[in-house]
RNA sequence: GGGUAGGUAGCAAAGUCUGGCCAAAUGCGACAGACUGUAAAUCUGUCGGCUUAAUGCCUUCGGGGGUUCAAAUCCCUCCCUGCCCA
C-alpha cells in the first residue's frame, strides 16, 4: 500500500466501511470523489468539524476529488441528535444565515478553490413526494429505528417523530445526487452514512466507502456543544481560542494532541507519559497545545501574543488589552445605580440578578469591589467594569 | 377506534389522593465566591420579576373556563405525548 495513502487511513481515523485495505486498494487505482457534510444549524464551524475538514484537506492534497456539502436541506430538518425530544426544526432564513461565513471558515483548513461547493437543497428542495416514496420504500422501520439514539428513545418511552427517521434518507441520497465514493465524518454518523452506502449500491450499483473520525470531545470532557458552550470555533480570536483552551481539562489533553494538531505520534506518546508519570505541570502543556492550535487558525505571532495577554489577564490580574466596548452616548444620565448599571450592559439579565452578584463580591468596577447595590457610579470613559474572572465591559 | 399513564422552572423529577406552611423538595446544570493552574475535586451562596429590601407586591406548574376567602392541587373543556389492545 502506497505510504500516503496508508497514513491517511491511519491517523484519526476510526473506522473504515467495509474495510481499510478495498479502499486503499480503489484509491491506488483511480483518483475518487468523496465529500463530507456540514449542517449550518449554528454559525460557526468548531475544531471538530476541524478534524473532518483537516482530513478532508489531505485527500485534497493527494489530488482526490473532494466535495464540501452544505446540508441546507438536512439543516432545516434536523439531524435528531438530540438525547429525547424533537430539535426545533430551523427556516430556511436561518439557514442561510448561519451558512454566510462557512465557506470562508473551511478555507482556514481546506483549499476551496480547488474543492467543490454544493447545497443538498439542490436535490433534496425539489424531490416529489413519489420519488421520496421510492426512495422511502428502500428501508423497512426496524431497520431505521436501529440507529442507537432510537433505540434509547424507546427505551425511555420518548417519542420519535416521523420526519426524523426520514433524516438518515435524506442524508444517504446525497451519496446518490452526487454519485460518491467515500463520505467522511464523525462516528456518530456512522449510521447516515451507512444508509447512503445502501442507497448508492441500490441506485448506482457502486461500492461507497464509509470513514470515521473520532469524535472530539468538548472542553470540559462532556459532549461538544454550541448550547454547552465547550467549543473552540474557528473564527475565535486568539485570544478566545487561547483562553478556551487553557480551560481544558487536563484528561483531554493527549487527545486534542492527537485530534487537533500535527504533532506526531511519538510526540504524543511522550505527552501522555509526561502526564501519567505526573512530573509536569499539565498546564505547561496545555500553553504548548493552545499556541499551536492558534498558530493553525491564526498565525505564530498571534499565538505567542495570544500567551502574553493571558498571563497579564490571569497572572498578573490586569485588564485585558481589549475588552467589549460600550458607549456611553446613549445614557441618558451620569450617574446610575450599580443594579441598574449592569443591567444596562448586559453583564446582568435583570435587577435581581445584577443584586445577587454584588452580594457575592462578584462585581468590580476599576478594580474595587462592589457591595452596595444601590451606590450611584458615574458614567464616565474609561470605566471598567468586572463580572466575574472573565468578563469585562469598559465604558467608552 | 378502545383502554391506560402522563404534560411542573434550562433538563430530569417530587408535590396532586388529604386545597393554605408552594416562587414550588431533590438531582444535574448555569452563575458568583473560597482554594487553584480560567484543570479536576471540594466547600459556600444564588438561580421568575419588581421595589418601599419586607418574613412586601406582581406573574408562573400544557391552553381556556369554573368552584373557593384561598388552586400545581378540586370540577368542566380543549390541545399534546408514552404504553397496551384493535
Amino acid at each position: 500500500m502506497d505510504n500516503k495513502t496508508n497514513k491517511l487511513l491511519e491517523r484519526n481515523v476510526e473506522q473504515v466501511l467495509p474495510s481499510k485495505e478495498e479502499l486503499a486498494e480503489l484509491m491506488e487505482k483511480r483518483k475518487i470523489k468523496l465529500y463530507y457534510g456540514i449542517d449550518p444549524t449554528s454559525p460557526n464551524l468548531h475544531l471538530g468539524h476541524a478534524v473532518q475538514l483537516r482530513k478532508l484537506a489531505k485527500f485534497q492534497e493527494l489530488g482526490h476529488e473532494v466535495i464540501l456539502l452544505f446540508g441546507t436541506f438536512t439543516a432545516q430538518i434536523g439531524d435528531p441528535s438530540g438525547h429525547n425530544s424533537k430539535r426545533e426544526t430551523l427556516s430556511k432564513k436561518e439557514v442561510d444565515e448561519n451558512l454566510k461565513t462557512y465557506k470562508k471558515q473551511a478555507s482556514k483548513i481546506l483549499d476551496v478553490s480547488k474543492a467543490t461547493i454544493k447545497r443538498n437543497e439542490e436535490w433534496l428542495a425539489e424531490m416529489d413526494l413519489e420519488k421520496m416514496l421510492k426512495l422511502a420504500s428502500h428501508f423497512t422501520t426496524s431497520q431505521l429505528l436501529k440507529r442507537d439514539l432510537f433505540q434509547r428513545r424507546l427505551k425511555n418511552n420518548k417519542e420519535i417523530w416521523l420526519h426524523e427517521l426520514f433524516y438518515p434518507i435524506m442524508q444517504g441520497y446525497d451519496s446518490v445526487a452526487m454519485d460518491i465514493d467515500l463520505e467522511l465524518g464523525a462516528t456518530d454518523q456512522t449510521f447516515n452514512m451507512l444508509i447512503g452506502r445502501d442507497l448508492q449500491k441500490e441506485y448506482n450499483n457502486k461500492e461507497k466507502f464509509v470513514l470515521t473520525t473520532p469524535m472530539l470531545t468538548g472542553l470540559d470532557g462532556r459532549g461538544m456543544s454550541k448550547s454547552r458552550g465547550n467549543t473552540v470555533n474557528l473564527t475565535d480570536s486568539p485570544q478566545d481560542m487561547f483562553g478556551k483552551l487553557m480551560s481544558l481539562n487536563d484528561k483531554l489533553i493527549p487527545e486534542y494532541f492527537k485530534l487537533c494538531t500535527n504533532e506526531s505520534l511519538e510526540k504524543i506518546e511522550e505527552v501522555k507519559n509526561k502526564l501519567e508519570q505526573g512530573n509536569i505541570n499539565p498546564k505547561s502543556l496545555k500553553v504548548e497545545l493552545a499556541k499551536k492550535i492558534v498558530t493553525l487558525y491564526h498565525s505564530k505571532e498571534e499565538a505567542e501574543e495570544a500567551e502574553e495577554e493571558f498571563n497579564k489577564v490571569f497572572k498578573e490580574k490586569k485588564y485585558p488589552s481589549d475588552m467589549p466596548e460600550f458607549s456611553i452616548d446613549s445614557f441618558q444620565k451620569d450617574t446610575m445605580e450599580i443594579d441598574e448599571l449592569l443591567v444596562k450592559l448586559e453583564l446582568a439579565s435583570s435587577k435581581t440578578e445584577a443584586k445577587n452578584l454584588i452580594d457575592q463580591g462578584g462585581i468590580k468596577i476599576d478594580g474595587e469591589e462592589q457591595n452596595n447595590w444601590n451606590k450611584e457610579i458615574k458614567i464616565e470613559k474609561g470605566k471598567v467594569i468586572q463580572r466575574g474572572k472573565k468578563t469585562f465591559v469598559k465604558l467608552v
